[in-house]
DNA sequence: GAAAAATATGAGCGATAACTCGCATTTTTC
DNA sequence: GAAAAATGCGAGTTATCGCTCATATTTTTC
């Protein structure tokens, strides 16, 4: 009789209640893939989870709740294959690095692409769902930290502006080619398309020579 | 009595039962923008109308044949104010082209954003749409059709491939500015990003020589 | 201007959703 | 091993949705 009274929702989380909590996600995780964010109404995650309604309000306060938790677990998971991937790229030379970067911005997607699918779709509506933002702004963020750090070597006026392009065109590529044009990803294609990825990439950040060496003195005298 | 009986949805269109039509589409765009798709029911929309919902499915089969409507309405306005811009890019160098191309994507997505972010958002849920699938295939063949008129002054090894890197990378840039980043559109700073996207596009098409001038005798003896 | 066709209406039906609450079962505590 | 907490349960309440249909009103036809 702590405070189970209050704030009936969310709260405990020991022994098994923790398999009930996992059996909801990922039965909700199941439902968006195979039967979509329509049929995922909280009866039948309970239903498909193999527990009780009661139980499922026990521990989220609604729909929306359990969707946030589907997307922060398979941000999870994208995160760790992706970050060990990028853990070299200061040691590579601009246009290798950026053939890494669209290479597993290409990888991140394949993760799970029908998940990352109906989350994509799903995400706005959900509650302006805090972890996309999360996401991207973490992306957006650590690009521009890596353009400043090389920024002797690139010719970028305004990194901020440069960031806003380059994890645009990425992620746009990425995620286009993974869930709207598989044949842009079999086999011999997908090569050539992160190799001209990167080649637009590396350009645009260090024109004259694409292979990353410095290019002018200054970019300006701010 | 010729055919009312059967078919009962979306038959006759004449005199005021256009004005109905209107007035139910309408009502949907307000609803969708100010309200939000999931406040968007028949009732709702009927009732905005001002129209009984019995008129509503006189006409349309459901609800999602109004979003339809208005996606339809919403792209036509987009495709007129667009192709006007776009007319004279053949005799545009490369690099002036993107330019174009590039402030025309912006321009578009400015027309109505608020709605245009609803209807993107929401378009993936409704029947698979073939509204925005013509769209974008739209645009992806008229880039191609261009690069392959200009394949001389290119270095464009597949245009396929590079159409696909480049609508996506324009539509991205457009579509994250307006919807996501309307700081990147304040004044000065979207000259400049729109300059920094062609900067980008044209580097990429025609490496060498950013004006457009040709720049290899061949790309492959294929 | 009367019959017929077209158009407009909205109460209400059936379905389904989100969510509650009183109670059963399991686990922990001492 | 008994009391107490934690956890699990699901029939039932409330709300809203999509949609129909019998009927009323307007317009057209001749």
């Amino acid at each position: 009789m702590r405070r189970a009274a209050l704030q009936p929702r969310k709260i405990a989380t020991q022994r098994r209640s923790r398999a009930t909590v996992d059996a909801l996600v990922e039965a909700t995780a199941r439902i968006l893939v195979r039967e979509g964010f329509d049929k995922a109404s909280t009866n039948r995650i309970a239903e498909v989870a193999g527990v009780g309604i009661g139980s499922l309000y026990q521990y989220f306060p609604g729909k929306e709740a359990l969707v946030v938790a589907v997307a922060e677990r398979h941000q999870r998971e994208i995160m760790q294959q992706v970050q060990a991937r990028l853990a070299g790229i200061l040691d590579q030379p601009v246009h290798a690095a950026m053939r890494t970067i669209v290479a597993a911005a290409i990888d991140a997607h394949r993760v799970d692409p029908a998940l990352h699918r109906v989350l994509a779709e799903q995400i706005p509506r959900v509650g302006k769902l805090a972890g996309l933002a999360t996401f991207d702004r973490g992306n957006y963020a650590a690009f521009r930290t890596w353009l400043e750090a090389r920024r002797r070597e690139l010719r970028v006026a305004d990194p901020e502006l440069a960031a806003f392009v380059c994890v645009n065109a990425i992620e746009a590529l990425a995620h286009n080619a993974v869930l709207h044009a598989p044949k842009m990803l079999s086999d011999e294609r997908a090569a050539a398309l992160v190799e001209e990825g990167a080649r637009m990439l590396a350009g645009y950040l260090a024109p004259r020579h694409a292979g990353g060496r410095r290019v002018s003195r200054r970019t300006r005298p701010a």
